[in-house]
DNA sequence: CTCACTCTAGGACAAACGACCTATTTTTTC
DNA sequence: GAAAAAATAGGTCGTTTGTCCTAGAGTGAG
């Protein structure tokens, strides 16, 4: 196992942590017991736990990145592409019952902590922000774009947060559904 | 200073530093501060954090319950109450945009931490939901009242999530703009 | 084999935490 | 005004936190 590796498994771990319990609940015994390393070895891959957090906001948005541009490779069509943003509330159905949407709670989290990372958290909706706004243009909208694209950021931050407030499966099913039927009337009202 | 003037001080003041701060995060010499009383002397009043908890919330539940009482007594038209629940964001304007939505960001909190109290918070949002379904039954709605009432809580979810992470004033004066919009549009319909 | 470098283990540290205890002051009651 | 009760102050305890330090195990190059 080599260090980059070791490195790589703190991060994952973390990540996953951090979702579960929150940052500040997390501690490094916690993230050292998942990994199963010393607590003392942390400090060679990290000199802070603000610099685990950082890592594990880097990797979120690299993956959140990658993801975006997957779907824009996936297919010609804006409406389709935008499913797929829809769906993640269906792909990661039961997580987001039990703990929630994770860009959502992280940031608020971190904004409540007044910790200065709260500014990386937050480039995570920008870039879902961004990416909706393309997808509502090359639809043929033009001024109202980013509002489209704000009301689907704001659906799915509701959405996640009353279906885990509520442990609600059959909400959260239900209102995926009335979301893809809002998307698909403004498919219709574009043609 | 009476006794129970100091106790309602320090439920106050937790309920304050709760809000701003997150549950977790705030400690008792972070109230204790707050109320200018000893450490020691909060365990007159209360013998653990879980039971300073247990009181924001009886408060905030309280407080939540006179406040949809007024609202029902203000006027005999339901849309004009429900006019109030959206104006919560508005009101309370500079705070959403500082520390989000009280009610959504503890209930996320405490289920992450996996708190037993988390039931008791979920209850505000619960007493929202059936006064606003209540309200939309008044209207003339039948089935779809429940459907409604959830929406209008994703809708003020998701705005107070992002008004607060994105820190964005105008964001937040044209959603509460597009619900009272939306709220009178479906008011037109059922004439 | 040896030296240097990477990685790991585990202890030590001060600070902060929730919790508890006791002595003292303030207030109430008769 | 004395006795009882309520309220407050401040210290202490054990634990956990993030951080740091040092010793040593593993690994690869010359």
């Amino acid at each position: 196992m080599t260090a980059t590796n070791t490195r790589e498994q703190i991060i994952v771990a973390a990540d996953v942590l951090f979702y579960q319990q929150g940052f500040d609940h997390t501690s490094f015994a916690n993230i050292a017991e998942a990994v199963n390393i010393s607590r003392g070895n942390f400090y060679y891959h990290f000199k802070s736990k603000d610099q685990i957090l950082s890592a594990v906001i880097s990797l979120r948005r690299s993956n959140t990145h990658l993801m975006l541009k997957e779907w824009e490779l996936s297919t010609e069509r804006p409406e389709r592409r935008l499913l797929n943003f829809i769906q993640i509330l269906q792909v990661n159905h039961d997580k987001i019952l039990r703990y929630g949407c994770p860009v959502g709670t992280l940031t608020t989290e971190l904004l409540k902590l007044s910790h200065p990372a709260s500014n990386e958290a937050k480039m995570i909706f920008t870039l879902f922000r961004t990416w909706l706004r393309r997808q509502f243009s090359e639809m043929g909208h033009k001024s109202d774009s980013d509002n489209l694209a704000m009301q689907l950021l704001i659906q799915s931050q509701g959405i996640a947060t009353l279906a885990n407030a509520f442990n609600d499966a059959e909400f959260l099913n239900k209102q995926v559904s009335q979301l893809q039927q809002w998307l698909d009337d403004l498919s219709t009202e574009m043609k």
